[in-house]
DNA sequence: TATGCACCCTGTAGCAACTACAGGGTCAAG
DNA sequence: CTTGACCCTGTAGTTGCTACAGGGTGCATA
């Protein structure tokens, strides 16, 4: 199949999948005369776990190693858990801060009751961080 | 002050600094005969805001709106209480996202039984999005 | 007086992970 | 035979910094 089919099959942009070859992390495929790309099943398949991989917030370095490990089904697994796992945690964390992040925002927010932006508690509160609550 | 006590007062790197004057987020200050950076209580006030509402998770532009409304007192602070607002909703969506994707990660990870990478649940699952269980 | 060191300057390039052109070639339909 | 959809390469832009390279300044010490 050819690059915009690809596209479409995997819902990624052309430009994307040209970048991704580019790095590295999708062989370059066959072309025709016309010098256009020609993709297999194999090739949709990569893409699909890179996409997916993306999605869950995995890097591109991190899905280098996934996919090594794809590709080299006698390794030991202990690698995918550990990039897993340590992804987990990073989210985990992330979530942990947005939270607090949230909490603040809308103690700032809460605080607004129109007017002239000279008397806003929101400016006020975004000039001291004393007024502030958790640790940020 | 001189640049490098700007930096210890408000905890913000020097080329950050100056990375706020290029962009003009923050006003050039006056120059020292030997071309040094000179700045007073109102740099130092200025960077305190900018730096806190990057804690915040405000974007420069945003930023750039809410100095605007701080320099100009006489002004509708609805804008700040909008932009605040609307920073907010984008906060807990990115929340409620990435709980999903934690959600998802969990999953996989739990999958692992460990052994080889042939066999790995992990690594089956990135390749699979029909594995998955929500939204993504 | 020399020299070492901390500090300052400008300008440019790098990071992640794309995205958006510019400027061209290819191919099938009407 | 021309229109439009598609493809190609290569380069530059995005966000918010960070990291040099290559130089100048200012003060204390040997």
């Amino acid at each position: 199949m050819k690059i915009g089919e690809l596209s479409r099959a995997t819902g990624t942009n052309i430009e994307t999948i040209r970048y991704y070859e580019r790095i590295g992390l999708l062989p370059a495929p066959a072309r025709t005369d016309a010098n256009y790309r020609s993709y297999g099943d194999a090739h949709r398949a990569r893409l699909r776990f890179v996409r997916h991989s993306r999605e869950l917030g995995f890097t591109i370095d991190e899905i280098r190693s996934l996919l090594d490990l794809s590709d080299h089904p006698e390794r030991d697994c202990a690698d995918a858990d550990r990039i897993a796992s340590a992804h987990l945690e990073q989210v985990e964390e992330k979530i942990a801060q947005l939270s607090a992040l949230r909490d603040e925002l809308t103690r700032i927010v809460g605080r607004c009751r129109g007017g002239l932006a000279g008397d806003c508690r929101v400016i006020e509160a975004l000039g001291d961080h004393g007024l502030c609550d958790g640790a940020h």
